[in-house]
DNA sequence: CTATATGATACTATATCAGTATCATTTTGT
DNA sequence: ACAAAATGATACTGATATAGTATCATATAG
């Protein structure tokens, strides 16, 4: 199992090069040499981090990518979320089906305790914790 | 993402079930019923189970399968990683290839970090706390 | 008013997950 | 010995998730 996939990884080299350039507009193609990765995949992927609220978008000549907000005000798990979906589910973490008694489950809660503890760790690394010029 | 999935979950439900039952040999067709899941497919998961060495089995009449170890030794996240695989991959947890800058990367070794805490707390649940007759 | 940039969306290919099917081999009871 | 009852090994199929591409629409600067 990967905790992180090709597109969060993506995501988050071409936000902390955003990041180095401390909140300049950058376009796909300053992104594209920065991040090695083919342009249309970091297109789609951008345009997912723009829809998050994560970066903001200028259209037309000059326009690019820009942080929607400070680099130590985003974190991890949240970029994570945006392209894999949040570590837990909404009944129980084991499986798609219920357990034959849901109620008395124990592992349910051991379960859901140690997503959180996961959950918060990710969402301790920061943007800025990953830039160049810290 | 899931941190367990569907194998992992029925193996797991099959060797609490084999707990319960204190180092008895029970064959596919109780533990069919103890699980909820189409006999095929369990029987694929108690074989699996059985070459990583936590089952051992028994062919022929009155055959089936018990547990190669007491419960308290058997860990989720052993059962887990008969699975799904491990949590860790062997250069650079993030993505496929390797950063720009492999040797000043910061985040590998948060992530490490993380992946080992995870690990471990997976490891901290044994089938024996998953037992009914706890 | 056009070149340049992103927005939206649909499509394709590949890998992983989930599940099924089949035949071989071992063991036990008669 | 031999047939019934069990697991062993392995190949196959369908569904879902991941990874990546392609196309046309829309906004903006000059
Ligand atoms: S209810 Fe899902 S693991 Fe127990
Ligand atoms: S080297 Fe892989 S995340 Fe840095």
């Amino acid at each position: 199992m990967r905790l992180i996939n090709r597109e969060t990884d993506y995501a988050v080299r071409a936000l902390a090069h955003l990041g180095d350039k401390a909140g300049e507009r950058l376009s796909v193609s300053d992104l594209v040499r920065a991040v090695g990765v083919s342009r249309p995949f970091l297109r789609k992927i951008l345009q997912k981090l723009e829809q998050a609220g994560i970066l903001e978008s200028r259209k037309g000549r000059g326009g690019g990518f820009k942080l929607a907000r400070p680099p130590e005000r985003i974190m991890l798990g949240e970029v994570r979320t945006v392209f894999q979906g949040p570590l837990k589910t909404e009944n129980c973490l084991f499986g798609v089906r219920l357990c034959y008694d849901y109620k008395t489950c124990r592992l349910r809660r051991k379960m859901r305790d140690i997503e959180g503890r996961l959950a918060r760790e990710l969402d301790a690394i920061t943007i800025q914790s990953l830039q160049k010029d810290l």
